[in-house]
DNA sequence: TCATCTATTGATCATTTGAACATATTACGG
DNA sequence: CCGTAATATGTTCAAATGATCAATAGATGA
């Protein structure tokens, strides 16, 4: 079910003879300023080679592009939403009106992680584009400062896969289930399966935590992965659900309602979630915007990332 | 006396609404990958104003370019270099043979302080080339960031004025007096000057230092800039200095040895510098293995910042 | 007020760069 | 052992970029 969630064009490579040379190529480029044609000489390979270095290190996360002024209109903006919501923290990308959101907020979302995380932190990830798009440029990192992954839900192995993150250096604690299951008993079967009892133990230990934020409406990515059918979704919005946080539905005050397909869920529970201290979610989109409020007022999260088209709105029917 | 020691080549200039344009162009060039022309129709400005605007904020430290695995080999000598000299952290940076050492080293040093000054933090430093190359780098964050800037010596105030550290939002606290002056008897009222010794008490607080290592020989920056006579280093050298700190000479051991001449230093003392308790030394070059090697053994610093091949010596000649 | 000097902007062009294509090399299954 | 596919490397070329020079606006001082 849904199993490529994303294709696999990204499988980072851990060559430690190519990161050598990304990284000795990158230091040349960026900070000595040598030409490629300059560095190909020094590193004694073509210049084409250098090029390609290059783009693998940015594309892995490898080379990390840091712009250290918050940019004025969203450094207000991420301010106003930090006391407005009571926020811990929150990040506010510039608006880009024909430039499409995932990638930008899965950037920023990785740009806060590779900030905030410490070695040997443990992070825990939900389920959701957002989530993928941001892993895919974090986790290359991850290795280099022993930090462990572990899922919030079931149906993440399939994103991670993505990430280039398997292989023995990596430590990643993916829950091997989907995220919703057919039966209220399966699921709780699988619940109680000494793995993914072990990995949801692990994830309620975790110090962050990243999550993306479900609509209710046909977009939503759990109906097009095949978890729920626009039908559920229908009913669900008729009775108050805005928004999902790994799988489970809350209304306009982010109070989780009792809908049965939340026991069809191999996740761990909001109680548990609330309680990792540093929960951030990355969403962004106007048609986001009731869900977020939502799931702020319940404060499911303490940390928001998003773009400022969205933070201004938040802001205008927030509180 | 050495007032210019860097021209004013990169005052960095801090009017907001050119830091929020350069915010812009750097997130839409490096993070949505526009090029410079869909940029520039963008904000409605020329291409070579964004041009202009990008290399700016690569200047002036705004944009910065991390990279996130160090290299294989260096990373191998930065812990070696822990743990052979019982240091806190290292950074080494690749070898590169013919390319002027100072500024890589400077970058380097930048790249440190970014990474581990939190905000509001009190950064001390010191006199020295090296030093103020990568304040030029570091400084224009520094506002951002609240962090503020306290000199360890006099004299240094020349080489801060070029970073744009001024102005009413800097908070640079500056002992406005040269490094070395003429007699013991000024040198010692210049200290109890109140505003003096209030740079100084709170110099001796600060968390980090950076503070440059000057070598025994003619070509010492201190000569250069006429704080020192190369007559008086050759007598130095002759009684066992191998480098020298803030204006103190030691030898081989890292004991400060006692001269004349540190009576005429402005400069917080020996034992208060080594109450700050991460002295990051910045220094590479063959010929200041000595005098590295001297600092390390003394524990005048606990941190260094290097290049390979400086490394390479030092673990070569160490303990 | 004018002249001069400086700082900013704009245009041109050589260099640098990445994308598209072509070729070689290696891995893999029959 | 061969053929096929997948991967890596090399070549060519158009796009993108930054340096240089010219022009303009703005500041400074007599």
């Amino acid at each position: 079910m849904a199993q490529a969630l994303h294709d696999a064009e990204t499988a980072a490579s851990f060559d430690p003879d190519e990161v050598e040379q990304i990284t000795r190529a990158a230091w040349h480029y960026y900070n000595d300023g040598l030409t490629q044609n300059e560095i190909a000489d020094v590193l004694g390979v073509s210049r084409i080679k250098i090029s390609r270095l290059l783009e693998k290190g940015r594309q892995t996360g490898l080379i990390e592009l840091r712009i250290n002024a918050p940019h004025a209109g969203c450094l207000t903006l991420q301010k106003q939403l930090i006391t407005a919501f009571g926020l811990v923290d929150a990040r506010v990308v510039p608006s880009a009106n024909n430039l499409p959101v995932v990638p930008r907020i899965g950037r920023a979302a990785a740009s806060f992680l590779m900030q905030k995380l410490e070695p040997n932190d443990l992070l825990a990830i939900g389920w959701g584009e957002t989530v993928a798009t941001a892993l895919r440029y974090a986790a290359p990192v991850f290795p280099q400062n022993n930090i462990s992954l572990v899922s919030l839900t079931g149906g993440v192995s399939a994103y991670v896969g993505t990430t280039g993150l398997h292989g023995p250096q990596s430590n990643a604690h993916l829950i091997p289930t989907p995220l919703r299951v057919s039966s209220q008993e399966l699921a709780q079967m699988l619940r109680v399966e000494p793995y993914v009892r072990y990995v949801l133990d692990m994830a309620a230990t975790a110090r962050m935590a990243l999550v993306g934020v479900g609509v209710v409406s046909n977009a939503a990515t759990l109906v097009r992965y095949g978890y729920c059918t626009s039908t559920e979704l229908e009913v669900f919005a008729r009775r108050g659900a805005v928004g999902d946080i790994l799988g489970y539905f809350y209304d306009a005050q982010g109070e989780i309602i009792d809908f049965d397909i939340h026991r069809h869920v191999v996740a761990i529970g909001v109680e548990d979630l609330r309680r990792i201290p540093n929960r951030a979610a990355a969403a962004a989109g106007l048609q986001k915007v009731d869900a977020i409020l939502g799931l702020l007022r319940g404060r499911l999260a303490n940390i928001l990332i998003t773009d400022q088209a969205t933070a201004e709105e938040l802001l205008r029917r927030g509180n």
